[in-house]
Order: C-alpha cells, then structure tokens, then sequence
DNA sequence: TGCTCTTCAGTGACAATGTCACCCAACGCA
DNA sequence: TGCGTTGGGTGACATTGTCACTGAAGAGCA
C-alpha cells in the first residue's frame, strides 16, 4: 500500500502549529520513506544526507560500544525530527549511534538543498528546527546526569513504571532493559531479583509484572 | 580598558568564514559583555535571553548532581557559540547544567529579536547556528559513551595526556581531576597513584609531571 | 622560627556495579 | 518426545563509588 505525498497534508505536523503555507511547501519537495519494525534508519555506515522528519512510529535512538553494550538516548516519536542525522551530515565526526524504527515507520524527507530554502523563507520552519535540536539536547543531558550520578535501581525503576504506563504487563528482557540503560543483563537480573523479593514485581520468562506502583515511584523519585 | 563593539570587526568569528556584510550586522546589533576568570557565566538560576557568541577566552560546561558530583560536558572556544543556552531558552525544561568562565571572557550576546532576523536573512550565520549546535550534539555523544563504556583509567589517562600537551607539568588537584571527569576524588587519588607507582607520572601537591607519555597513550587508546 | 588554619591527599572498609564463566529452565519446533 | 535456542540465575572477582577518618603540605602570622 503506497501512500503519496499529498495525503498527509492534513496530518503532518499537525500538532506543530506549522501553518498551511508551509506544510504545502514541505509536503511539495518531500520524499516518503518507510521502514519496517527493526530496521536500522541510519547509523555509522548509513549516514543520510536529508533532514527527516517523522509522520508515523517511533525509532529509537541508542548508541553502542565496543563491546556491545548499548544505551538508549532518546525516542523520536511521530511529528519530531530527527536532528542527530543532520548533526553527522554536518560534522564529518565519526560516532557510534544508530536509530532503529522501533514500530512500523513513515517520514519524509527533505534534500538538503530544499531544508536550507525553507529554513531561510519560514521562520516558524526553522523555529521547529531549533526546537527539535534544542530539545536533543536536553534529553541527552538527562541521559548524562543519570548515567554519571543515578543508582541503577532507581533508573531501573523509572523505566518500568514507564513501560508499563497505563497498565502493569511489561513485555521485556532483561537484555533488553540492559541496553535501554547502558548496563549489563546480569546487573539487570540482580536487581530485577531484588525487586520481587521486595514485592515490588513479579517475574515470569521475558513478562514483568507490576505489583506495586506506589512504592517503585517511590524508588524512582529517590534519585 | 573598555573594548568597543567596532573594535572587534576584524578579529570576531574571522576563521568562521562569515561574509563581512554578516559580520557587520551582526556586530550592529549585538552587545559586549565580559566576565571574570571563575564567574559563573550561565546556570540553573541564571538562565540568558539572548544568544552568546565568545570573542575571546574559554567556557566550561559541566553539570553537578544534587549530591556534589560534576562532569565536564565541553568547553566553548573562542570563535564558538554557547547553544546550550539557546536551548534552554527554547524549551523551558528544567536542567542544571552551567558556564563557567575558565579564563577571562569577553563575548557578544544577540537578542533573540536580531538571532531571529539574522538567521532568516543570512545563510552563513543560519548555518554557522546550525553547526554549533551539530558539534554540541557531537560532544554529548562522546560523553555518554565515555561515561557509559568507558574506563576510568583511561578517561584520566586522557585527560592528563590533553592537559599536558606541549609541556609535562600540569597543576590540578585530585578534586579538579574529579570534576572534570564526573567521579570522586578518591577514585582519582587511587588510579594515580597507581600511575605513579607504574612510574607514568609524578605527582607533588597539586602538580602532576607526566614521565612516560608513550605509555600513557597507549592506555589511553587501549578504549 | 614555631604556630595555626586551610587545603590537599591517603587509607581501609564496605557497597554498588561490571565482567566472566558457567549452569539451568522455558519455549519453539521438528 | 527430543533438541536447539533463548532467557535467566549464580558465584567469583575487578572496578568504581561512598564514608569516615587520618595525616601532610603550604599559607599566613606572631
């Protein structure tokens, strides 16, 4: 199923307060892409030479070392850009993160050659390229502070609570919750362990479950 | 000594290949101020309205946890901009991050008006906005993984290796060594002197000679 | 010279986290 | 039912962070 551009008129960047004029002109040079779950949008040896930016999903942005750890740094969801891409066009820097369409993805693309006229013809265009680097860059001083200063068991904590928002089944490795925090599995594990032993939560192979939300928040806001 | 706005036309931003005509403008428009070695320049409670362009000296960017930790995020050259404040004008997000004059400054601030005009009308600054900001990005990258991955050892093995380029004495104490590497001074205290006891360094209260550099990079490499 | 005060550094014990080398259990599948 | 894959558990050890001290080095001063 191909999805033209014109469809998105109405929905694009809806919530981003761009006015008509603008999207049109935008929508007007933009490419569509798609990405299936899992699939890599770019990384180290797949630097993109356009500005994206995201109609549908969410790609998770996470950074890689050596000797295969990984951390999370933020998310893009739909109706942000994706800055770090055009960060790496820009500076020949070497670096190491990749983003990965954690759902099924749709976005746009703009030439670099259309993302330099539209940031000189409209302000509230380049307002929202600022603001999306601006907010990248808060994020990952967040990322910064926790990894430098937070105990693990309270990162840990906040990102249960998060995964399970709204109800208490979380799908989830320990692996997994490994590479969102930049640690190990087995690290993950013992305090995982620690948790149901408190009654916290209760295990079952790759299934957490939430059994006292009061108190993780507790945890969690320990920090 | 009072140092005039037009004074600097030929000195400011020369190795940024800004056309004169930009230059001029922005020189127009903008406003000198200057601080002390030591002064804080941007924090928490001190939040600027106006984007700040360095003329001449160095700023360093680190951010402190609530239990008395520091880290070093990067430093602002001259020629530099300082994006983290501009970003924290945008999003109102709360953060803790803070400038420090390390030598004395002189620098130029721009009110958000003139950023705002000069960034649509002016290709080559909109660009030179857009890079400072890529390289912030970068920088943060390089933290993370550091912080994340990375070995003590070897993070202070750098650092002393960048702090005695050209010579091999260096004056910090263990604390400063600390700050810049976001870990506590005992830890700092340990792995030197197991340095010095490898015979890489000397140390004397508060001064650090480097006796074996070679062997310092190679641990330094060894990331 | 000696005294005092402040800053800087050293130390040992312990806690938290990371690493390694395993083992075992649960599940999917033929 | 058996088997291979994946997820998880465990103990030993290394590294790093924390705490509560101690002592040493320099500055200023009588």
């Amino acid at each position: 199923m191909k999805t033209t551009v014109g469809d998105w008129t109405e929905s694009f960047l809806g919530t981003r307060n761009l006015p008509r004029r603008v999207r049109d002109k935008l929508l007007h040079e933009a490419r569509v892409v798609s990405y299936k779950q899992g699939q890599q949008v770019f990384g180290p040896d797949n630097i993109p030479d356009s500005l994206m930016f995201l109609h549908a999903g969410r790609i998770r942005v996470s950074q890689s070392s050596d000797a295969g750890r990984e951390i999370v740094l933020y998310r893009v969801e739909a109706g942000e850009s994706c800055v770090l891409t055009t960060a790496c066009m820009l500076s020949e820097e070497a670096y190491n993160a990749e983003g990965i369409a954690e759902t099924d993805v749709t976005a746009i693309t703009l030439p670099k050659t259309s993302f330099d006229r539209l940031a000189a013809e409209e302000d509230s265009f380049r307002g929202f390229v600022f603001s999306a680097y601006s907010r990248r860059l808060i994020d990952l001083l967040r990322v910064v502070d926790d990894v430098a200063f937070g105990r693990m068991d309270v990162r840990l904590a906040e990102r249960l609570l998060a995964l399970g928002e709204g109800h208490s089944e979380i799908q989830a490795t320990h692996q997994a919750l490994a590479n969102e925090l930049g640690t190990a599995r087995e690290v993950v594990s013992r305090i995982l362990n620690d948790f149901q032993k408190r009654g916290l939560i209760l295990q079952t192979r790759g299934r957490i479950t939430l059994q006292n939300k009061p108190q993780l928040e507790r945890l969690a806001d320990s920090a």
